[in-house]
RNA sequence: GGAUUGGUAGUUCAGUUGGUUAGAAUGCCGGCCUGUCACGCCGGAGGUCGCGAGUUCGAGUCUCGUCCAGUCCGCCA
């Protein structure tokens, strides 16, 4: 039908006749001569319709927007003073001599220009007429372009590509499943994966060495910017490795992508603890591109009446943290109580401050509502201590270790954000050394990672102290976002036995459950471990996106919905019966 | 589950203290126009003010409920 696309027809095809198909972007009718833009994937060009081309004359003169046109025409190079130099085509143009309506269109629900911002219901709702955006175009293409490369670059490490079952069975631990029942076994249900973590231990029992996929997983959690119910994850095993081969080969993947693909050095990731990040920053996954850090200034506030501080200064599970703000004494109290509303969201009962104005003057130079609660001397050292400068604004955050970090956290980064603070584009770095578990509001233990890292000591170890081991996990972390994360995983019988001990599932559970790997397990296991990367966030990232929905083709909507598909929906009581199920009559308040 | 923002023409938005016939831009339709490129000029059509109650002489505007969409907290091994 075509002998270029739209976007492929340059000056360099000047005096010769082609044939393109495509959309009519823009109609601009002179009268006595009409332009059509056509535009295709590849891009647009402008064609020229003369009278004396009668019958190609009249057909332009009747299509309209996104009308599906087959033109046949000859390239010339435009008249002089009438080129564009903004598009890629805009040296030439096309004389139409033939015009084909392929098909009409309706009047597009909104404009596909780059100028019209557009509510984001109405353009999910369409969401085929919004991917003809330019924009969306790029972004699913740029995604092309990763996951060629990955598949590339994997594919030459040695790793081999293979599927995992989409239906398979639910997990105790971690997120809620997506369910789906069974005809042929009624009142048992499938889950959907939430990753494919096990069978990607199974596969490599079963000796592949290497494994990879590009795989959907599933959960079923509240939805956010940058997060989906159903989302995409480059999944990445290997055996008889250790955890430097594992990163040291993502690294390379991820510094490969952003070479090829944005043209962007990532340079060395630097490694840090868990433990420091969350002592430095607040976070496990620290945006290093703002240069503030959090210090503790709890052994200076112990002996204090100020109970305030107090109490979390000598409490061993609390924490009093100071965030130092180069120039931040500018902000105004209305900026202040934005931050002190915006800490509340993560728990914190209030937001202490003092501004440094003139240090000379000691203690008579700054400026606080907090000094006299924490007398002179202690807030002198607390200035020593943060090498306070004029100009300079000091938070502080005093509660549970918890609420603290993740309050002031945040508000290092929001505050960072607010006041242009980053000192570069691309901050990379692996977090590593992970607690192997955290406690539950109950009291109990729960993984941090999953059921399956190994810790990096003796399962005897392990049973004595679980509360302060340590995994053998390691996340990858670019600009405060989670890129990825995995680690060594268990492959001793034994060991995987203690740690289901711990998170306090029963033997009758793990038999249950994972019958399948504690059996895999004794059948001659390799050492092995992995790591998972979330494709759609490394994505959002490299483009720019504001959101993942941005980089799917057909997303889903805050409350896990497709407007355009209306799903989730009703389904017949006849599909119901074959499945087992009746439904519950809503519940009435 | 909670906090918060929004919902008015196809689209993006304005709409004052509750008060006449709800406006603008753009798009759409018609006319004019031979060098535009987000063409231009003239004219026209286009509204369940998300939905449902309530207050009021009177509601786009106030109150309550509800639905949808966004951001965040909880949740997300």
């Amino acid at each position: 039908m075509r002998s270029h696309y739209c976007g492929e027809i340059t000056e360099t095809l000047a005096d010769q006749t082609v044939t393109f198909c495509g959309w009519v972007h823009r109609r601009r009718d002179h009268g006595g001569v009409i332009f059509l833009d056509v535009r295709d994937r590849e891009g647009l060009v402008q064609t020229v319709f003369d009278p004396d081309t009668v019958k190609a004359f009249n057909t332009a003169n009747g299509v309209r927007s996104e009308y599906v046109v087959q033109i046949k025409g000859l390239v010339r190079l435009r008249p002089a003073g009438a080129t564009n130099d903004n598009m890629t085509t805009g040296k030439i143009e096309i004389l139409g001599k033939e015009i084909t309506v392929l098909n009409k269109a309706n009047t597009p629900p909104f404009p596909l220009d780059d100028y019209s911002p557009v509510g984001e219901d109405v353009r999910l709702s369409y969401r085929y007429m919004d991917l003809r955006r330019d924009e969306m175009q790029r972004n699913l293409r740029f995604r092309h372009k990763v996951t060629t490369h990955i598949r590339n670059f994997l594919d030459k490490e040695g790793f081999l590509d293979i599927e995992t079952p989409i239906l398979t069975r639910a997990t105790p631990e971690g997120a809620r499943d997506y369910l789906v029942p069974s005809r042929t076994h009624q009142g048992s249900f499938f889950a959907l994966p939430q990753s494919p973590q096990l069978f990607k231990q199974l596969l490599m029992v079963s000796g592949f060495d290497r494994y990879y996929q590009i795989a959907k997983c599933f959960r079923d959690e509240d939805l956010r910017a940058d997060r989906q119910p159903e989302f995409t994850q480059i999944d990445i095993e290997a055996s008889f490795v250790n955890e430097e081969q594992i990163m040291d080969i993502t690294q390379e993947m991820i510094k490969g992508i952003f070479e090829d693909h944005l043209n962007i050095d990532l340079g060395d990731f630097p490694r840090m603890s868990y433990s420091e990040a969350m002592r430095r920053f607040g976070s496990d996954k620290p945006d290093l591109r703002i240069p503030m850090e959090l210090v503790d200034v709890a052994d200076l506030l112990q002996d204090i009446e100020f109970k305030v501080f107090a109490g979390p200064a000598k409490d061993p599970k609390g924490r009093v943290a100071a965030l130092k703000v180069p120039g931040g004494a500018k902000l105004s109290r209305k900026d202040i109580d934005a931050y002190t509303k915006y800490v509340s969201i993560y728990g914190a009962k209030g937001l202490a401050w003092i501004k440094v104005n003139e240090l000379e003057k000691g203690i008579e130079g700054l400026q606080s509502p907090i000094i006299k609660f924490i007398g002179e001397e202690n807030t002198m050292k607390i200035m020593e201590r943060l090498e306070v400068a004029n100009g300079d604004i000091v938070f502080f955050g005093a509660d549970k270790a918890k609420i603290v970090n993740e309050a002031i956290g945040a508000l290092r980064i929001k505050v960072g954000l607010d006041l242009g603070m980053l000192t570069c584009e691309w901050a990379p770095m692996w977090v590593v050394d992970f607690p192997m578990f955290e406690e539950t509001s109950d009291g109990g233990l729960t993984a941090i990672h999953h059921p399956f890292t190994a810790p990096s000591c003796s399962p005897e170890e392990l049973k004595a102290d679980p509360a302060n081991a340590l995994s053998r996990a390691y996340d990858m972390v670019l600009n405060g976002c989670e890129l990825g994360g995995g680690s060594l995983r268990i492959h001793d019988q034994e060991m995987q036995k203690v740690v289901f001990e711990i998170l306090n599932i029963s033997e009758e559970e793990q038999r249950e459950k994972f019958g399948f790997l504690l059996d895999a397990l004794q059948f001659g296991a390799p050492p092995h471990g992995g790591l998972a990367f979330g494709l759609d966030r490394l994505i959002m990232l490299m483009t720019g996106s504001e959101s993942i929905r941005e980089v799917i083709a057909f997303p889903k909507t805050q409350s896990a919905a497709c407007v355009m598909t209306d799903a989730p929906g009703l389904v017949e009581t006849k599909n119901l019966r074959e499945v087992g199920i009746q439904l519950r009559p809503k519940e009435t308040k």
